[in-house]
DNA sequence: ATTGATGAAAGTCAAAGAAAGTCAAAAACA
DNA sequence: TGTTTTTGACTTTCTTTGACTTTCATCAAT
């Protein structure tokens, strides 16, 4: 059996027992099952992905952590139907074909649309592509399961 | 949890039950929370800044003390106030001060600081700093205009 | 009334500490 | 062989600590 699938099963089960949330360290994590720290972010790349289902989001510093948390079955299958097709670029143009979806399915309201719109905007991102559209991917997928879990 | 963020909100109740002025002295809170001196002068400077809303003066010497006071944009238009003031880099740390603001002035709702909590984390626009920071910068600014407009 | 010493505040700044992240080489596996 | 996993050296971010500095008030001596 692999560290790895180890780790991946020990978390989902704490996640379980939960409430879908689950905030650890990464250190303790690592000494608690006798790898290197960077073993975990592996994990959590691999294992936790936006695809899947699960927003990530951690601090470092004195105190710092990383939280996991999954999706809500309500309410959810929309969105991460929207962010399973979604590719890793994302147009402007595209974008907005999304959010309409989201606006009409009623997941979105029309704020949220436009904090979406203006924030990801070509102008907002002001990088240059192939890149932009790979960051407003990233970002809105983020953004989406984020807001789900 | 961090002495620096209890203290953080230790300040802001007393604030919030006193007017949005409370006067403090710098030696005796930090005895109460069994810091050194200078862990206050941490905490006002990361979480009392000008760009949040508050502004800061003290006296030294015999007598002296420390003076926060919450001041209110005038005008009434507190994004864009924050906008204004939000410098052209912003640290995912940054970031949350500014919707927590935005938060309890009642101006965005909580799915609303997530989605831009998620979409604009570190994890989501993926580039290294300083270039990060201020794609973030430009992105916030972007929502939150974009939004009001 | 001026000066000077003393002590009581607060301020500054950089080092140390505590976390997580990155990246690519090495190893294991299919 | 090509992909996935493991490892570890190095980096970044944030917090805590402490030595040193500056400012102010008071009081005693001129």
């Amino acid at each position: 059996m692999k560290i790895s699938d180890v780790i991946e099963q020990f978390l989902k089960e704490m996640m379980e027992e939960n409430d879908g949330v689950i905030e650890i360290r990464r250190n303790d994590l690592a000494t608690q099952f006798h790898c290197v720290p960077s073993q975990i972010n592996y994990v959590i790349a691999t294992r936790f992905k936006n695809e899947h289902g699960y927003a990530v989001d951690s601090r470092r510093g004195g105190g710092g952590s990383v939280r996991i948390r999954r999706v809500q079955p309500s309410g959810g299958n929309i969105v991460m139907h929207l962010v399973n097709h979604m590719g890793d670029r994302v147009s402007y143009q595209e974008m907005h074909f999304f959010l309409q979806d989201l606006l009409s399915a009623g997941i979105l309201s029309e704020r949220e649309c436009k904090l979406l719109i203006g924030g990801l905007s070509d102008r907002a991102l002001g990088m240059e592509n192939p890149h932009r559209d790979a960051v407003r991917a990233r970002a809105l997928k983020n953004a989406l399961v984020h807001l789900i879990s």
